[in-house]
RNA sequence: GGAGGGGUGGCAGAGUGGUCGAAUGUACCUGACUCGAAAUCAGGCGUACUGCAAGGUACCGUGGGUUCGAAUCCCACCCCCUCCGCCA
């Protein structure tokens, strides 16, 4: 939600952020609205003042013993009226509320220009892509060779987009995100978080996820007539943690890990990434989520991502940092980097995190706040990014340190968390 | 699933139809005392909208209703707690 201040009084700012992102907007008929909202509002409040004062004069002159029927009869006459302006009072603000809601986020002016994902800009580049001196293969064909990947049996039991891992390629799963959880609360001072894996409409729409983009979730119902929604991140769950609160500045940032699954309708994304693992309907992620005072979000987006590059160091698999052009970030991001993971098999690099500052976004719509001392209350900042997406790590680890003979290196830092196994072979 | 209790300000906790936006305590802020602190004393201290301001309006879990007037009465729902049953 953005500042409805900065709607009402500087509207030609938010249009030409909205224009960056390509999304162009027609205040108009907020305008409209809000001038409706403001005489009805006055008129309401007149009338409901009027009867207030007449009621307390109801009281007292009872009190007295005095005589009420002509005060009665004055405010009799109110009733009609007031009903009326109140309700249409409640019309006009559902309409503010819901025009307002569907508002992305403006775009930070360090954000680059551009319409898609071709004008985002690479920030830098780590790590040097292998040489092979064979021909790489994918990691659903390392994956199957190696009897733990199962396309078939994800399709067979769930349908397309979903897959079955199995033996020592499922462990190094597990240990990828045992790998990143520790780093995360050890090295980067994170507090780890286990959540609930569905959530309310209300944590949805927090984080931005509803109105506008229900059809990317999945939605589960309940016998009593309400749904709930699984989650698409753990940022759902994790950022909807402060909703509603209002937390004492010095006690920030509060800085928390979480990993579980991932639930994506991937509504309209037929045909894309159909083969391996790479976009699926449930996947694990460990995310990264800062609550912090206003001021320092943007340093904080810096050490977040960096807290994600350092996994990718750590486990020496190549990427570049890109920033997010205006029209490529998503709708409640102020500004965004992702992270890709270079992939042998594509020859290309992919995404594999994705970090970003909401500002206040997210906060206004949550109604989360922090307080200086003595002072006012005001929306805190949000920040959140993976680190990292596992089953994407998964297939960076298998394509990166694969061998000719189709056998797999275990990264140096996972040998622990793989009870010292080196070397992930075909054997059964 | 059954029975009972309860949701009020940052926290605790009064308030069962009329100067109640709400006692009191605590936390917090300011001042006095003090070399300083603690203790004590005095004052202040919810959120939001609206207005230049004075002020006005709304909010006592949520949504309806009764009434001139609702934290207080009625209805529905949500959540929490205790006990019983079932259960990983």
């Amino acid at each position: 939600m953005l500042d409805i201040q900065l709607l009402r009084t500087q509207p030609e700012v938010v249009a030409a952020g909205l224009a960056r992102r390509g999304a162009a907007i027609d205040l108009g008929p907020f305008e409209a609205l809000e001038a409706q909202r403001k005489q009805v509002q006055t008129q309401t409040q007149d009338l409901q003042a009027k009867r207030n004062t007449l009621s307390k004069q109801i009281g007292m002159l009872k009190a007295k013993g005095e005589d009420v029927a002509p005060v009665m009869a004055e405010v009799a006459g109110l009733g009609d009226a007031l009903k009326a302006n109140e309700d249409k009072l409640a019309v006009l603000l559902a309409e503010l509320d819901a025009f307002a809601a569907q508002i992305p986020n403006l775009p930070h002016e360090s954000v680059p220009e551009g319409r898609d994902e071709t004008a985002n800009v690479e920030v830098l580049r780590w790590g040097m892509p292998p040489t092979f001196d064979f021909v790489p293969k994918d990691h659903v064909e390392l994956g199957e060779g190696l009897h733990g990947l199962d396309f078939a049996a994800g399709v067979k039991i769930a349908g397309s987009r979903f897959t079955l891992m199995r033996g020592e390629v499922a462990r190094l799963h597990r240990a990828l995100a045992q790998f990143m959880l520790d780093v995360h609360t050890t090295e980067h001072g994170y507090t780890e978080i286990y959540a609930p894996y569905l959530v309310n409409p209300d944590s949805m729409f927090g984080t931005g996820q509803l109105p506008k983009f229900e059809e990317d979730l999945f939605r589960v119902e309940r016998s009593d007539g309400t749904h709930l929604y699984l989650i698409p991140t753990a940022e759902v769950p994790v950022t909807n943690l402060v909703r509603g609160e209002i937390l004492d500045t010095a006690s920030l940032p509060l800085k928390f890990v979480c990993h579980t699954p991932c639930f994506r309708s991937e509504a309209g994304s037929y045909g894309k990434d159909t083969r391996g693992m790479i976009r699926q309907h449930q996947f694990d992620k460990i995310e990264m989520v800062q609550i912090v005072a206003p001021e320092m979000s943007w340093e904080a987006l810096e050490t977040l991502t960096g807290h994600a590059e350092t996994i990718l160091q750590k486990l020496a698999l190549p990427y570049r940092k890109m920033s997010l052009c205006a029209g490529d970030m998503g709708f409640s991001a102020a500004k965004t980097y992702d992270l890709e993971v270079w992939l042998p098999a594509q020859n290309t690099y992919r995404e594999i995190s994705s970090c970003s500052n909401f500002e206040a976004f997210q906060a206004r719509r949550m109604q989360a706040r922090c307080r200086d001392k003595g002072g006012k209350p005001r929306p805190l900042h949000t920040l959140n990014g993976s680190g990292l997406a596992v089953g994407r790590t998964l297939v960076a680890v298998l394509e990166n340190y694969q061998r000719a003979d189709g056998s797999v290196d275990v990264p140096e830092v996972l040998r622990g968390y793989m009870g010292g196994l080196a070397i992930l072979s075909a054997e059964p």
